[in-house]
DNA sequence: CGCAATCGAATTGTGCACAATATAAATTAT
DNA sequence: ATAATTTATATTGTGCACAATTCGATTGCG
């Protein structure tokens, strides 16, 4: 009977340690839709997807960049932000041409119609911080943890 | 010179804002990518995508239960589910089959394999705690935090 | 110098995620 | 009971996200 008792304690502390990872897990990961579905409406209005709106954030603080750099910014591969940025080019948003100095990289430049967007989309984070329904200083302080809870996991994927 | 001033104040506060709205939900945008990643190894071995292993954690807890059920747990429509659950059943860990009192319910059960795969999935959890280089205590702190962070944008979105 | 190794993008294939739509079953109203 | 509405799932189309591979350009090493 002690060794049972033993086996029923060790399944149940298995049994809570998964759940425990999983809840922290899926809370970014359904918080991240949310986020998400919240954004939606608001980047219709601009012709974008967050995604999109994420590279366009990362050029209004800096173009004429590598694909590259904005992949390590945005946390992407090519396979992700080739077609992405084909779209935005479609769209004029950004032009994308091969470097005259390294033929393999291909730099990205925002486009006057990409550089006007930014005006618009002022008026998206307004509608976004009265969304999440919290001040500017909870937002900030759980944003601080998430980065480094975040910068872990990707430590630990550097090995 | 005062409206200059004061436009150039008004311009600083709105990129301000922006960047801050941006950096929260970047972050766990970013965040949940950083989990997946982590996550991808481990599941590999169990032969499971995250979004699938999801499902069967809700399942591994209640099953026999409709796709609506398992679409409002994990806040994902049929769209998503029913070609991820044709996936896990061509995979013998669930089945589908109608409800006979509602023909419009598709009814979601773990087969016996579907069950057994628990036992594996317990290795998971300990290494992403690992990974996250967080005490108990931490992620069970942030999770609350991020969840309610969720259900405030969730609860805008249900207007 | 020449050639292997590396590098930056692009491509291919799989699997979410969701809007919009479709369809069939059940419920409600008339 | 029949029509109109609602409900649960499925389908279609678009757009990420990433592993794996490819390809041309560059770098390094012998």
């Amino acid at each position: 009977m002690d060794s049972m008792t033993i086996m029923v304690r060790k399944q149940t502390a298995a049994d809570q340690a998964l759940r425990l990872d999983n809840q922290i897990c899926f809370a970014v990961y359904s918080t991240a839709h949310a986020f998400n579905r919240v954004y939606k409406p608001l980047l219709d209005r601009l012709g974008l997807t967050y995604p999109q709106y994420l590279v366009m954030l990362a050029l209004w603080e800096r173009d004429d960049v590598p694909v590259k750099d904005l992949g390590e910014r945005l946390f992407l591969d090519s396979g992700t932000l080739t077609p992405l940025l084909k779209r935005l080019e479609a769209a004029e948003l950004i032009k994308r041409t091969r470097s005259t100095e390294d033929e393999r990289v291909v730099l990205i430049a925002l486009t006057s119609q990409g550089h006007a967007l930014r005006e618009k989309a002022k008026a998206v984070p307004q509608s976004i911080l009265a969304a999440s329904d919290c001040t500017v200083g909870e937002l900030l302080a759980m944003k601080d943890e998430i980065v480094a809870l975040r910068d872990r996991l990707n430590a630990v994927l550097g090995e």
